[in-house]
DNA sequence: ATCATCAATGTAATAACATCACATCGACCT
DNA sequence: AGGTCGATGTGATGTTATTACATTGATGAT
């Protein structure tokens, strides 16, 4: 497993903008909270939250082309995890269905599919934003 | 349900494009592809694909930023639908899974969550790719 | 017939998201 | 010192999507 004293700086800076933030973020919007850490170009982002995907540290949100930092604990790794994403508030849930993982990998296997990343997001309102 | 005849001229050349297209298709390549009838701007394209979508016709993909043409007879209504895409030769198979839909609804009722839209995007490698 | 209305369309400009190309730096090893 | 490799800095460019506003054409009411 990844720890924190392994990222670099710039991989720090990210996920320390992303953990403190509720809900996702822009690539952008995390450019411009980190222009006064010294961050200048899009790249720099990019480049960070590439590797913190690729640690399981970030999720992308590809249907708001947005970022969140992991909310499990990471002392295992990540099946397929699908997201619940509130359109009013930003408010994001992670969480893992084995019977959907199960459902989808049993696709996969009948159709000769290998699987390499599997996207599951809901979009709509939370129970917050239906209360108010 | 809608009917062919009732699509406008540009909704019309659009899915035209998209249906005789093996795979999925970016809104730039469909505009370059539409210019000789008369298309000039991204707009003309994403309005119609937005109807399309709305009739249930074309699908986005969000993980690709691309459209495909919608495979189910349209005798029935969608329920939520999952898609495999291959990353090397472009295939997309769609299909439904009761199981997976009965799991992601049964989330949202014991989270009050109000789902509105549900994606489901598998990338991989198709059967013929992998034989290949 | 004339006018209001509304959906669809045409067009230019701009915003938002993402990558390429190339130079530099610093840690590590030889 | 010299070589290698991952991370970084920077500018330019490429790709995807929306805003704003003008125009057209069909429909129905006065
Ligand atoms: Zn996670
Ligand atoms: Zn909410
Ligand atoms: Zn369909
Ligand atoms: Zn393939």
């Amino acid at each position: 497993m990844v720890h924190a004293q392994e990222l670099t700086k710039n991989q720090s800076l990210v996920l320390d903008v992303l953990s403190h933030t509720e809900g996702p973020l822009s690539a952008y919007s995390l450019l411009d909270q980190l222009r006064d850490k010294g961050f200048r170009a899009p790249l720099q982002v990019y480049r960070a939250l590439d590797k913190l995907m690729e640690f399981g540290l970030v999720h992308r949100l590809e249907s708001i082309n947005s970022f969140v930092a992991c909310t499990h604990s990471h002392d295992h790794k990540h099946g397929v995890i699908a997201f619940g994403i509130c359109d009013t508030c930003g408010r994001v849930d992670e969480f893992c269905d084995a019977v959907v993982e199960e459902r989808l990998k049993g696709w996969s296997k009948d159709h000769a599919f290998r699987l390499s990343k599997t996207t599951i997001e809901m979009r709509g309102t939370c129970a917050n934003c239906l209360a108010a």
